[in-house]
DNA sequence: CCAAAAGTGTTGAATGTACACCCATGG
DNA sequence: CCATGGGTGTACATTCAACACTTTTGG
């Protein structure tokens, strides 16, 4: 309709990095030291560079805050456009959601830390509705898929995962319900390991895996599936 | 870690349009008449202009091949940035999804098409994978969102819903069990009035409608749901 | 022998599919 | 009055939350 210039336009990623530490679901943020948004903390990321994908280049960007060798998963959220969303800069930027296992530690540099997602400090532009889409992807996947290996460590207890899942979802899981569920799904089976009980004593705990460490869907089509194939007798 | 030369890089918008048409649920495409892709056929879209959002972008491009007062419903799908999606040429594409109501006849040009989504011919670099995309997210919201909405038309009788359900999806779905559970989620009301029999009589169809026609999402949280909150015994 | 932690089983509610049955209309 | 399309209700299966109960350990 309007004529309007078309040119190139600059490309940033942004990854929302998430990970489960001292029961609380946390993001990884660094602090800007200079303007704009001076002060403001703000999501991993950097310019695209040429000849590069997006993907290439949020696991190239994250390197310099963390080892990227510790992501169990990564997947793109969405893409932002808004002219406005850097006060008149023009940039545009694709977001991925991370996911670090909670028995990785993985070094961060001085101006970078984790801060739980139900208390976030001033985030810069728009970088807080980036968290929260991906929260919110993150817990719709916790109950359609098996992405809580990405969460999870190698092995693990039923109580800890239920911890894990208690605080990426922000509400409490019945132990019991949990184990049922995903050892009915086929999403984690028994090691056939235990844990040693506390010094309270207890009976040990069984250890428990996932059967496989890449998304899956394990709940497809809740309802409207298709008709049931006819049982072909014998 | 490798030093990498950075600059702006072109970006296009993409659309995946779709409409049930004769029963068959079909994608909007134009067939190229210049190199790439000669003879291919494509999504609609075209390049990101200065100061424009991705989503006007995609609307300002359609505009050229449909009413899109049309649309009843737009979302956006993925981006895609691999450096050799275009033959060597440098270009991301944010790809949209599209509806159009199953009543409504846009008209388009003389290089622009419907086709089935089942039965697609040739298509240009990476626009396959974009509409399988599509039809994926489509089918997928169909069994815990209202998105219906976008492919019914404004009001309908459950026969005429069931048609358009089943191309959408691809299979067979009975029509009392989409009644209830459409009306037992309170998706879709009767409008009070009814349809008058076809020429081999029948009983006459009730009418129904949409409540809402903004995207909701009407079976959220399938499991591991937060527990019930304590039913104060009043 | 008791408390604590873990695991198993049962119950009831909700949801969904399949299918039988009843209703209204045109010829 | 019967065929045809439309609508309602019931039976059954599955899934899940809630909770009681049992098991295994440490003191």
């Amino acid at each position: 309709m309007t004529p309007q210039v078309i040119e190139p336009v600059s490309h940033e990623s942004l990854a929302v990095v998430l990970q489960v530490r001292e029961d609380r679901l946390c993001v990884l943020l660094w602090q800007r030291a200079q303007s704009p948004a001076r002060g403001c903390w703000a999501l991993p990321g950097g310019l695209l560079a040429v000849g590069e994908s997006l993907e290439s280049s949020i696991q190239r960007h994250l390197a310099a805050k963390v080892d990227v060798a510790e992501l169990a998963h990564l997947e793109q959220l969405e893409t932002r456009s808004d002219p406005s969303r850097l006060h008149g800069h023009r940039l545009l930027a694709t977001a991925y959601l991370g996911l670090i296992p909670i028995d990785a530690e993985p070094a961060v540099p001085d101006d970078t830390c984790w801060h739980p997602v139900d208390a976030l400090p001033p985030l810069a532009f728009d970088h807080a509705e980036l968290v929260a889409a991906g929260c919110e992807r993150l817990r719709s996947k916790l109950s359609y898929t098996n992405i809580g290996f990405a969460l999870a460590p190698a092995t693990f207890t039923i109580s800890e995962l239920r911890e894990i899942y208690r605080a990426a979802l922000g509400h409490e899981i019945s132990a019991s319900n949990l184990s049922q569920v995903l050892l009915r799904r086929q999403e984690i089976t028994p090691t056939g390991g235990a844990r040693r009980p506390g010094p309270a004593g207890g009976r040990p705990a069984a250890t428990y895996r996932f059967c496989t460490r890449t998304l899956e869907v394990t709940d497809r089509f809740a309802v409207l599936r298709p008709p049931a194939p006819a049982t072909s007798g014998s």
